[in-house]
DNA sequence: CAAACTACCTGACTGC
DNA sequence: TGCAGTCAGGTAGTTT
């Protein structure tokens, strides 16, 4: 699943790849790719036409195509969704049955496809706004935001009245967690996933943040994690950050600072994963 | 107002 | 072999 260091890759990958260059024609394969665009599929195609790329932003896990004028493309890769650079792929991906939306430039050179087989992700033209999308203005900053201050991030969690994963997950408090980042960072700071905000003292909620941060930076230098083989980066390859996870998709396995086996619970309809010993379930 | 819950979606896998 | 059921989970929108 993309999470912050996937998507910083996929950033990294199509600033490269995309920066410069004028956009000739835009194919949307299914309309559910194409998010509250008045016009559908057909205004969007046309919108796009011409435009140039200039820079490619992110904040958490969107992130945005600024084009010419002001404008941009938000995106976001939901659980599945990829930016592949073309060509590259055996297959002819106009039959790929997840091909949503290709775009094609005037230079003749490589398309960019963006497929996804859950569907969960999808893109919309927004206007680019001075820092943000007005769309994602309630995204807090994230770890990877130089602009990022730990202490507000302390504060933020410690504001909440929830358990602290359902915090990390919150995307107005901190943004670019999910599911497998939460789960290490708490592994990491030793700290149940049900602990409630509340009672964190600072420097416990500072910790968790940090192993946060610590976590996702390092899945960044190794290319962002491949637990999930739906993950790739624009060029289609994954990650080798999975060899480094403590906890999560550990179930039974040995905690590699204990040995106790990692027990996974159903939380929020998803996983939790946690060692019961180094991070003790709170009283309630 | 904040917290919690649900729908959305496809494909791999499990059990009978 | 077939098929119903389960699981994976980020976000917007709804309910509590």
């Amino acid at each position: 699943m993309p999470e912050l260091p996937e998507v910083e890759v996929v950033r990294r990958g199509l600033a490269v790849h995309t920066v410069g260059r004028r956009i000739g024609s835009v194919s949307v394969y299914s309309d559910r790719a194409v998010r509250r665009h008045l016009g559908g599929r057909t205004d969007f195609e046309g919108v796009l036409r011409g435009r140039q790329i200039q820079e490619i932003r992110r904040r958490g896990k969107y992130l945005w195509l600024v084009l010419d004028e002001g404008d941009a493309v938000l995106a976001h890769l939901g659980m599945s969704g990829q930016f592949r650079i073309g060509p590259g792929v055996a297959v002819d991906r106009v039959d790929h049955p997840h091909l949503r939306v290709r775009l094609r430039f005037d230079d003749g050179g490589p398309d960019v496809d963006f497929l996804d087989q859950r569907t969960f992700g999808g893109m919309s033209f927004v206007l680019a706004g001075a820092e943000l999308p007005e769309q994602i203005t309630h995204i807090a900053r994230d770890p990877l935001d130089p602009e990022f201050s730990l202490e507000a991030a302390v504060a933020a969690v410690r504001a909440k009245r929830t358990e602290i994963k359902r915090a990390l997950l919150d995307q107005t408090v901190i943004s670019g967690i999910g599911n497998i980042y939460a789960d290490e960072s708490l592994w990491r700071a030793r700290v149940h996933y049900l602990r409630p905000t509340a009672t964190l003292t600072r420097p416990v909620a500072r910790s968790v943040i940090e192993a946060a941060t610590a976590v996702m930076t390092e899945a960044l230098t190794a290319g962002g994690t491949s637990f999930d083989a739906l993950y790739v980066n624009v060029n289609g390859e994954s990650g080798y950050f999975d060899r480094e996870l403590d906890a999560y998709g550990r179930e039974g396995r040995p905690c590699r600072r204990c040995g106790t086996p990692i027990r996974r619970e159903p939380f929020m309809n998803r996983s939790s994963y946690f060692c019961p010993r180094c991070q003790r379930r709170p009283r309630r």
